[in-house]
DNA sequence: GTGAAAGCGCTAACAC
DNA sequence: GTGTTAGCGCTTTCAC
């Protein structure tokens, strides 16, 4: 916090190219109206003093930003490293400068960084909210007319935001689908943050997807629990050792499914024999966990790169009402089913 | 780059609360020059008017920074996420904010992101560099005396620059140790990029062990490769599929033996029985693979830890010669082996 | 304890 | 084309 420094100014740099100091400034920006002798000065003069643009002044000056805060909950879990690269590259290639900030799952956390990212002027913000999340949370940042954007979870609220996400609802509804076409008949759902849109969505398809088929649904069925390898290996015995057990698993995310692999490997079950798993992401593990993870696809990189350059358009100034961009998910079926 | 803003200005907060700017801005600043009268009556009109803090202007006036600069490789591998929360946990609590850029194994982008970090005024660099990056790459920011940090891969050059990471050499021998413990007279080290600090130190490690052990080394058994588990998965094939093949297995890090399990399995052949495995970082799926891959624990987020705090001194004016601090790696046995 | 005035490094009008 | 002037929102002397 204390750091002192001495920078090569754009004034300096004018004077040693014997110029003004709106003309050096003219150059640095590109504009066209500065002649190719002064320009040439100006350029050479940056170099041997060594300049560097300072863009914060630059923003502070000219009321703009070309930072975006951009932040995620747990970047742990691939889906969400592969979200983040979606959009730093769609942002890189619009000149954007990311300020990364992480929740893992606190509403605390989420709101401080919130306020953090304000203060540091940042021009939009990328969200992807805490399950949980109270809309008072993000209404706040439309006061300030800053866009915002979701993205892989809503937050449930009167007033709409532009969200991109994948079809949670048709996702469910393909993997259970897939397992009801593959002879079973009792499915369960197990993992994952009740209180997310996505969870909530991903009950839905099951649950419609069931009665389509005239499975009843059976709420003992039903097993939240945390989203992570070590959850999904716990949930997948409690719900195995209940009496009646399923014949087949959907899964809440992969990262849920691959715990839970590891558990029917350590009591000699073997997937896609003695029972059926299907994930949801499609994360790159699931290719290459033996005998291949059956899953959903739910294409995080394209979801980020589509949230970021809804976020650069609002930036731009596009108007008109929010936008759901929802994406379609595809099954992928491999050895564990 | 042209979102528009009405900020509440300190100013307006002032007039509001009936007190000079600069009164105003002490309280903001939680000076102890300030009446409790006037306190009160300013930290009113920012409620009442939503004030929010100008972290971009205060620092420029005040030539302070709270950002720093943060530039990883591959947020794909668990060892960089690792990293990056014992990074963000460490400046979290010190009220820095971090701007990222990955450089995915790209100079250019790395150089890029250098500049662009600069122009943004950070008040320090945390940099696991490129591997094969020119020490100029690195120089060239100790010109403007801007505190920088190098995590988990050196640069090598003449100019010595702080550094945090495992010791590489130890971690390969406790590895090859191991595996000559079980019997193995013919081991493999595979996987890496070898122009990385990483790479020469662990085979270095590697080799000496073998010395050691008064067993030759066979250049045929090195062999490097793509550090993904694609990589693994076809860097293990070629090394077994080579006349008089290995027994036992030293993977350049977890990825990389993960993608080596995979083929395995494709082939038949089961680690810990026919052949032994050792991976390296012990990334959280090491543990949940079955049946457990034996590795070495390098502490990513431990050492992220450290280099974001070692960085905070540097930014906060601690002087003295650049510090080395090598963490020591933990030999973790487990099924493969 | 409080306020007036100067200025961080840059851009934006507007003359010339 | 180029320079002059003002000022973004804040902090910082330095009087009072």
């Amino acid at each position: 916090m204390v750091k002192k420094r001495s920078r090569v100014t754009l004034q300096q740099v004018a004077e040693h190219a014997g110029v003004s100091r709106a003309t050096a400034s003219k150059v640095v920006r590109g504009s066209s109206n500065v002649s190719d002798a002064a320009r040439e000065k100006v350029f050479n003069s940056m170099k041997e003093l060594g300049y560097i643009y300072d863009r914060v002044a630059a923003n502070l000056r000219s009321n703009r930003s070309n930072t975006i805060g951009l932040i995620i909950t747990d970047i742990r879990n691939p889906y969400f490293s592969d979200l983040l690269i979606g959009i730093h590259e769609s942002l890189d290639k619009e000149g954007y400068t990311v300020i990364l900030g992480t929740t893992f799952d606190s509403v605390e956390k989420q709101d401080l960084l919130l306020s953090t990212m304000l203060e540091h002027r940042v021009g939009g913000i990328l969200l992807s909210p805490v399950p949980g999340s109270s809309p008072e949370t993000v209404e706040r940042l439309s006061q300030f007319d800053i866009p915002i954007v979701l993205a892989a979870r809503r937050i449930t609220t009167d007033h709409q935001f532009d969200y991109v996400g994948i079809d949670n609802v048709e996702g469910a509804k393909l993997a259970v689908q897939h397992l009801v076409a593959k002879g079973h008949q009792r499915i369960a759902f197990i993992g994952g943050p009740s209180n997310s849109s996505a969870w909530q969505e991903r009950t839905e398809g099951y649950c419609l997807a069931l009665l389509e088929a005239g499975i009843p649904v059976d709420e003992a069925l039903i097993k939240e629990g945390p989203t992570t390898r070590q959850g999904g290996y716990e949930t997948i015995r409690k719900v195995l050792e209940q009496p009646d057990p399923p014949t087949a698993i959907f899964c809440y995310n992969d990262i849920i499914a691959l715990g839970a692999l590891t558990y029917l490997d350590e009591i000699g079950i073997k997937p896609g024999q003695h029972i059926s798993i299907v994930g949801f992401d499609d994360i790159q593990e699931a290719s290459m966990t033996p005998p291949g993870l059956s899953t959903i696809a739910a294409h995080p990189q394209q979801i980020g790169a589509y949230a970021a350059n809804l976020l650069h358009q609002r930036i731009s100034g596009l108007a008109g009402p929010p936008q759901q961009i929802i994406l379609s998910p595809d099954l992928i079926v491999r050895g564990t089913t």
